[in-house]
RNA sequence: GCGGCCAUAGUUCAAUGGUAGAACAUUGGUUUGUGGUACCAAGUACCAGGGUCCGAUUCCCUGUGGCCGCCCCA
């Protein structure tokens, strides 16, 4: 009695003391503030499914087709992002975190993994192995622009990336396999854009002939895109502006004044495409914002001809990117999806996540010795390769019958003081509800033989099932 | 980096210049060791800081964050 009192009396004066403190806590520390940096986000239990489905979809993908996995660090020296994508890209200019350490160094957090791979290629000494050299790599990247749906400061790319080759043959097979990526994540709508935009000699031809172009129409070109002219030329063809499309159609295209070799590169990846039965789309002004890139460029949109259309991933050749960081001249193609965007439109044409084994066992106890059994009980049964879920916080058999029948279990095992004492646990199938009392001694064998039998009454049943969980609406 | 819209319980949304309600979710209960439904109950919120005002969640400003458009891209 005299302790319910002083609990009462604790309880009631506890809160009034813990707030007035907290007040003064906070008043002294800076408060935390309880949300992530603008443009990054936690990823919850609940859409941990699609993350997991997108995980085992490229894993298998990228064993299948031979690439190896490789993780490099998400900080590197600045200079290594610089002199790859290019010292005038948005993605060097403005979006890069770039910051400098402790120790003085100059140093960036990734906006992309090619950069990083290729010079652990190099540094490795990777181009003594056998080639191609296939390297498949999963993580988080950087850039600091302005978030919105599907574009963020911090998101995952799974990147694939080939060195080594210069057959056009890799091209139209790393096409098929971002191709592979999506449709085997159940993404059916999508598009192929392809392009060349030649090689460094090609291109600068093709360059100066398009400025001269550009400059004879420029009164006809928005602000921007009399400053990009200069800059970048090629993102003109890419600009919105309805008087900009109009000078872009019958402007010069990269594909008619190619050199003779990128020609020929071009025109065979199209004949593989071709015999892979992918459809494409060759888009003349489809221009990569990194500046390493040379010969094929590619996107993979989702959505059919019309209505909306997002970038999903896309990558190209660069074969003159190795070299330009310091290594041996070597050929190379990759690419890279963006998985929020791939999880985004998964949702939207409600492809399936992954979905884990749910546990068909559960457990309940009920009383002092039953709650000591349980806690071993239960190891019992997970160490026999039975999923069990239970409730041990829970006091009264009601509310964990409740948490069963929730949580779909085909029976329940329940252990109280009686069965503690007489070493048995009563098993209670939770369709038909009929229970039986097993010895302990028996009692794994026993669930595991209901566990196969039990399938088939669970299949018979199964539009019986009251509620369907949570993840099964969702599919 | 530029422009616009928005910000209330765990979630989706209300209302209001006098400090806030619902639905769903969660937890407990409807007597003793048994699930669903129903019923009852409980807890949890005005993004932060300034200003106007007797008084602000409400009006204004700034910050922070989300979303949309541009830019760019994944």
């Amino acid at each position: 009695m005299a302790k319910i009192i002083k609990k009462v009396v604790a309880k009631k004066a506890a809160p009034a003391k813990a707030k007035k403190q907290v007040k003064e806590v906070k008043k002294e520390l800076e408060p935390i503030a309880l949300q992530p940096l603008r443009g990054m986000k936690d990823i919850l239990p609940e859409d941990q499914p699609y993350w997991e489905q997108v995980r085992r979809v490229t894993e298998r993908l990228s064993r299948d087709y031979g690439f190896s996995r490789i993780d490099t660090p998400i900080v590197e020296f600045s200079n290594l992002f610089n002199r790859s994508i290019g010292e005038g890209t948005d993605i060097v200019e403005k979006e890069l975190y770039s910051f400098v350490t402790k120790g003085g160094d100059k140093v960036a957090l990734r906006p992309e993994m090619t950069a990083g791979i290729a010079r652990a290629y190099i540094q490795h000494g990777m181009n003594v192995l056998s080639k191609p050299v296939k390297l498949f790599s999963a993580g988080t990247v950087y850039r600091y622009d302005r978030p919105q749906e599907g574009r963020y400061r911090e998101f995952s790319q799974v990147n694939f990336d080939s060195f080594g080759e210069q057959d056009p043959i890799l091209d139209a097979q790393m096409i098929q396999v971002a191709a592979r990526v999506v449709q085997n994540l159940g993404i059916k709508a999508i598009q192929i854009q392809v392009n060349s935009i030649g090689c460094p000699v090609c291109r600068k031809q093709y360059k100066d002939l398009l400025v001269n172009y550009l400059e004879s129409k420029a009164t006809k070109l928005c602000i921007d895109c009399k400053r990009r002219m200069e800059v970048s030329p090629l993102r003109v063809l890419d600009c919105k502006e309805d008087k900009c499309s109009q000078v872009a159609v019958s402007a010069p295209q990269s594909v008619d004044h190619l050199c003779e070799e990128c020609r020929v590169h071009f025109k065979s990846l199209l004949e593989y495409l071709d015999e892979l039965d992918l459809p494409y789309t060759i888009n003349p002004r489809l221009v990569r914002g990194l500046d390493y890139y040379t010969k094929t460029v590619f996107e993979i949109w989702s959505g059919s001809e019309e209505g909306r259309k997002s970038s999903l991933g896309g990558g190209g050749r660069y074969d003159g990117l190795v070299k330009m960081i310091g290594g041996e001249a070597t050929p190379a193609i990759g690419f890279a999806f963006g998985v929020e965007r791939i999880i985004l439109e998964m949702k939207r044409v409600q492809a399936k996540p992954y979905r884990a084994p749910k546990p068909k066992v559960f457990l309940a106890q009920l009383g002092d010795l039953a709650k000591k059994k349980s806690l071993r009980l239960f190891s019992e049964l997970e160490k026999n390769g039975i999923l069990v879920a239970e409730s041990f916080g829970r006091g009264s058999l009601k509310s964990q019958l409740r948490v069963a029948n929730r949580l779909g279990v085909e029976m329940t095992l329940i252990l109280g003081q009686k069965e503690a004492l007489d070493k048995t646990v009563i098993i209670k199938n939770m369709i038909s509800g009929e229970q039986e009392t097993a010895s302990a001694e028996k009692l794994i064998d026993l669930v595991k033989k209901k566990l196969k039998t039990d399938n088939v009454v669970v299949y018979h049943d199964h539009n019986h099932v009251a509620e369907p969980s949570q993840e099964q609406e969702q599919t």
